[in-house]
DNA sequence: CGTCCGTTTGAGCCCCGTCAATGTATGTGG
DNA sequence: CCACATACATTGACGGGGCTCAAACGGACG
């Protein structure tokens, strides 16, 4: 069942947290952890699990929800390839943890993992850096909700959608596909599905976005998109 | 001017980041910072900084902020006290960190706080647990503003900021005084000052809280509190 | 072709943002 | 001590943006 994971073909392998080790304990770190690959809706865990489990994300999207009496899904955070999730420090897991489209996870049990952040220290400052930016990235997510007016919620947040598209931060896409439906967007910005939809078609008509299929973005004027959103 | 930090009498000594260190250690990174106070609204660093300090909160509350183009500010986050602030690994401060309240830190330049993270790897691992912690807690932020309702925010709001003046996290305080102005408050849910008024106002009819003065506040009903906030 | 799921579009209403006035606490100078 | 200024909070009136309810549309898949 864990058989040494075959980091040296990782697509990863140079971003996430593991990076930062050498050879030799990444070879180690890589016989604690297995790979898995989650559907579109799949659970990795969700709030209440006891499991304890963290994981690495290979390839594909994650979201992290929390879920409100209503059954209404609010969701926390975008999870891209590179990143990590998993509550190392809680007694269990407080948010879920759901598949947005098929990914590629290489898990680890949260004592292993821990364990071996203690001896290796690069791993955990790697972590360290790691959770700052998710940390920014979550400060940013809050800046986007409190905005105004719907407008500039949509606006802000393609705009951050087409930066985490953009493989390369320097250079960013202006055509990507979107990961989430009309409801988990709506879902992240504090908006209905028919306020989203309503904005996406305004800001289509108005000549600064274009789309393809329900999913499919292009950004016609990012600079005044851009401008909108601030 | 950089005088050892009388860590011994620090208030803070076994909450902070820097608790995780022996005595000897936690005695040479003291060498590397001194204390400062801040009064209320006096700026630690601001956006596009390249100060590059770093600093513990000993005692009173600071916060996050951004600031739109149009003026508004937006709080992020609250720092509480033993919270640490700074970017580590930034090239540049990214937001404005101001004080709320009469505030004492424990101030380090970044790159000497760096240096000390990869002698002492156990500051580090303290580090990335906070930091996990500011991560729920941000979170925890997004859930509120992107709740329905004014209502559910200012009621969630309410009983975060029980939480947070409560020093020990298992016995919550039901009485303490707000370190923020309505506006600010405003600024953290998203609303406007006169709807964060008018809803603390309703509230009080509805006889979930009592105020004392424009600051102080009584939970009068915490379990209807919370669980309107839900 | 029919079903399912998500998106789009429309109509109506209510919550909350805007503008404006008043109330209250604190500090400052005459 | 009082008049005044400043800053913040409260309250009211009003209009508009977004939520609710509802229906039509479109693609994927049987």
């Amino acid at each position: 069942m864990n058989d040494p994971l075959p980091c040296a073909t990782c697509p990863v392998r140079d971003r996430a947290a593991c990076a930062a080790l050498s050879d030799h304990e990444r070879n180690e770190l890589g016989h604690l952890g297995h790979h898995r690959t989650l559907q579109r809706g799949e659970i990795l865990f969700a709030s209440g699990d006891r499991s304890s489990i963290c994981a690495t994300l290979i390839s594909g999207a994650l979201k992290i929800s929390s879920f409100g009496e209503d059954g209404i899904e609010r969701i926390l955070s975008l999870i891209h390839p590179a990143g990590f999730v998993g509550e190392l420090f809680a007694p269990m897991a407080r948010h879920d943890v759901i598949a947005l489209t098929e990914s590629r996870l290489c898990v680890f049990s949260t004592k292993d993992y821990v364990r071996a952040i203690e001896r290796f220290p690069a791993l955990g400052r790697a972590l360290l850096r790691r959770s700052s930016e998710d940390l920014f990235e979550s400060r940013s997510l809050i800046d986007l909700t409190t905005r105004r007016n719907a407008r500039q919620k949509v606006a802000g947040f393609l705009v951050s959608m087409a930066h985490a598209a953009s493989a390369s931060p320097c250079r960013t896409t202006n055509v990507f596909e979107l990961p989430l439906t009309r409801g988990e967007i709506g879902g992240m910005l504090g908006l209905t599905i028919e306020t989203v939809s309503r904005q996406m078609t305004q800001l289509e008509t108005d000549g600064l976005i274009e789309r393809w299929g329900p999913r499919g973005v292009l950004l016609k004027d990012s600079s005044r998109l851009t401008a909108l959103a601030a």
